[in-house]
DNA sequence: ACTGAAGGTTCGGTCACCGAACCAAGGTGT
DNA sequence: ACACCTTGGTTCGGTGACCGAACCTTCAGT
């Protein structure tokens, strides 16, 4: 976990993934990323999140092969993060986390998952019924649904309002 | 998350989950307790956890409906934690995880998950391939694999290396 | 009365996380 | 030329979570 001690003594897959993105606000950048964020102030006003510590976990995250650091434009000078396919692979562990927190302790629908290509809401494992198969994440569409904020404050959460596939970058709105 | 600002500005179900189960620790007791380690002790040996840190952590996992604390001899008055239902519902995520970081982190295969009517090993969505159904978590076989210390220095640790069911409680040793 | 096991609580130290302030490089406007 | 803005950070002091170790309580057995 990077944390002051490792899960030292345990022999488990689990704690080893916990170990890489088991601390505060890991997650939730990944998810993030999924949902198409890309750059550094864009992961900062959306998550609210102090900015040292996503600096510390955008490094961590790029030096454990789950997001890769890329020069978009020459001048001046950017880089955006974009998931690798270890940070994609994340996709059924958050997909099954954010089901187990809207059942039991979510009400409403805040998004919808659909198969781009049919339309058809995802299953729990994020498998299409109709056409039989496990949807690859760049074919997720993501929908706002009744219980999401139709205002939210910050400008990356409106963008996200708009109907738009996983992974698929974030339109950089005009100021 | 209970910890010092909580993911206020997030409208997330997977903010919602990782709130209640964010924190260090907390997913490997949950782990531990599908395992079937029930007692304060074997917790504490089994993950090497401080005390403190583990009282508070049964505790908040009660206060949340994932354990339950039941009485389970009365003289002396001695507790279990056992999962509940919505306890049992994380299992989808820890298997997810577990898979992701055996994919991408450890190499070995340290334990298989079979389905106990038929023997076939899990796919990763906790379904038998076989069977063509998703595997209730106590149907759920768990059995050492090669990749596992034989000899692990803590008692429950070594009571793990039977073949046994999740949930099936842990047999007590004898000292 | 003594000992031991189970299940905690208490305590002081360290380290992660917090918000706010500051910094730097590269445009852009005037 | 100069000020100013945007982007992407780093630095800093304060708070609180986590750490290991020690201590405490209840009850059983002898």
């Amino acid at each position: 976990m990077a944390l002051g001690k490792d899960y030292a003594t345990q022999e488990c897959s689990i704690a080893r993934a916990l170990e890489v993105v088991g601390e505060r606000w890991t997650l939730l950048v990944v998810r993030d990323a999924l949902y198409g964020v890309r750059r550094y102030n864009d992961f900062l006003v959306h998550l609210g999140i102090p900015r040292a510590v996503l600096a510390a976990r955008l490094q961590a995250l790029t030096a454990e092969g789950i997001l890769e650091k890329r020069r978009y434009q020459q001048s001046p000078p950017r880089d955006e993060y974009v998931l690798t396919e270890r940070g994609i692979a994340l996709w059924p562990t958050l997909r099954a986390l954010g089901l187990w927190g809207r059942r039991h302790f979510g009400e409403a629908q805040l998004r919808y998952f659909r198969h781009a290509a049919c339309g058809t809401e995802l299953g729990p494992y994020g498998e299409c019924a109709l056409c039989g198969t496990v949807v690859p994440v760049e074919d997720v569409l993501m929908e706002p649904g009744p219980g999401l904020d139709p205002h939210p404050a910050d400008p990356v959460g409106r963008v996200l309002l708009k109907p738009k596939r996983l992974l698929e970058p974030l339109e950089t709105e005009p100021a």
